[in-house]
DNA sequence: CGTAAAATACTAGCGTCGCTAGTTTATCTG
DNA sequence: CAGATAAACTAGCGACGCTAGTATTTTACG
């Protein structure tokens, strides 16, 4: 059954490109700009084909901030393990956490911000997003109460200091005063 | 020139009327299912009657916004002039801010989530949003170093909370809970 | 190798969106 | 009452997400 394997070889290939397409065009000119027939027109097939990967352009985004996911919980664990400076494990990971969203605006826009289909603190959160999160609690050292809703409040900051960036609502260039002053209220000692 | 007042008097309160449809709308259906057409139905006008008022849809939804920091402004200052107990002046904020994006999720949602064309910590900044970021740097108490930064990263906080609820990415009913964490963190003391 | 069947991609189109051009109706002025 | 001005309307443009139905290619089999 080579051949069935090849058509399935080219089929994930296609998915990669649409993905790829979609991440692109939305850095270029944002979500808005990401149309079913622009892609189509990209990836050059027609715009029903779309529809045989996706489900609508709602899985299309839902597929890139799954991506998302996985990159960011790589990105967090990176500093928990590679403890240099244990000391400041999350001060590291808050501006790891920045950093990503930074660095990806898009993709991040498609995490946490649009509306989604993905379940977040359930059974069916995906592993990625649950490794993050778990990244976030390590961050903030053991021995502390309530070390979840602690950990949500520190995602809670953090988030809304990126979105607000983000959408230039507070000035940007502040983002490492604000970065000091958010470690030092959640720092344990 | 008494019937010139009388035609300015019915277009305002056919402003009114556009911003009162559009709110409840947004409030039924999301702003998503706020469009042109259906709120021309719901006032009994043409579609393009709107546009004698607005420049656009997002012209109608930066009006609802401008009404919502009215609100939240009054709503602060309430619990800065109204003390109590001046030593809770924080956590009321916080509860108050809180109270608000739960009652007027989708007007906080134009307010500060949706691009918005309203202009934030600049010169254009309207009196209200002003009066209500100054009513935040109030409650975190006098003698503080950086008061402005601080009050951004306590409103990142809160943002943070409010829009991740919102969106269901963390459990709304542990709302408490987080507020305690975060006022506690805030705390001067 | 030829043909029927199945899979696959296409063209075309539906309903809806924000927005606007052009026209008709209503109102005011002389 | 006639003409000018203002204000509403009808109709339509291009683009959107999505899908039904058709054509084409690929597969399986005699």
């Amino acid at each position: 059954m080579s051949i069935a394997e090849r058509k399935e070889r080219q089929r994930a290939e296609r998915y990669e490109l649409i993905l790829a397409a979609a991440r692109e065009l939305a850095e270029a000119d944002g979500w808005d700009a990401v149309t079913t027939r622009r892609l189509a027109e990209l990836i050059n097939y027609s715009q029903p084909v779309l529809y045989s990967h996706f489900k609508g352009k709602a899985d299309i985004m839902a597929a890139v901030a799954t991506r998302g996911f996985e990159e960011l919980a790589t990105r967090l664990e990176m500093e928990t393990t590679n403890v240099t400076d244990a000391a400041d494990v999350l001060r590291n990971i808050c501006a790891a956490y920045l950093d990503f969203a930074r660095s990806r605006p898009v993709v991040y826009e498609a995490m946490f911000v649009l509306p989604t289909r993905i379940k977040f603190a359930s059974e069916e959160t995906p592993p990625a997003l649950r490794a993050a999160f778990a990244a976030l609690v390590a961050a903030l050292g053991p021995d502390r109460q309530e070390p979840v809703f602690l950990a949500e409040v520190l995602w809670s900051a953090l988030h809304g200091m990126v979105v607000l960036m983000q959408s230039e609502r507070i000035p940007a260039e502040d983002a490492e005063v604000r970065l000091n002053i958010l470690v030092q209220k959640f720092r344990s000692d």
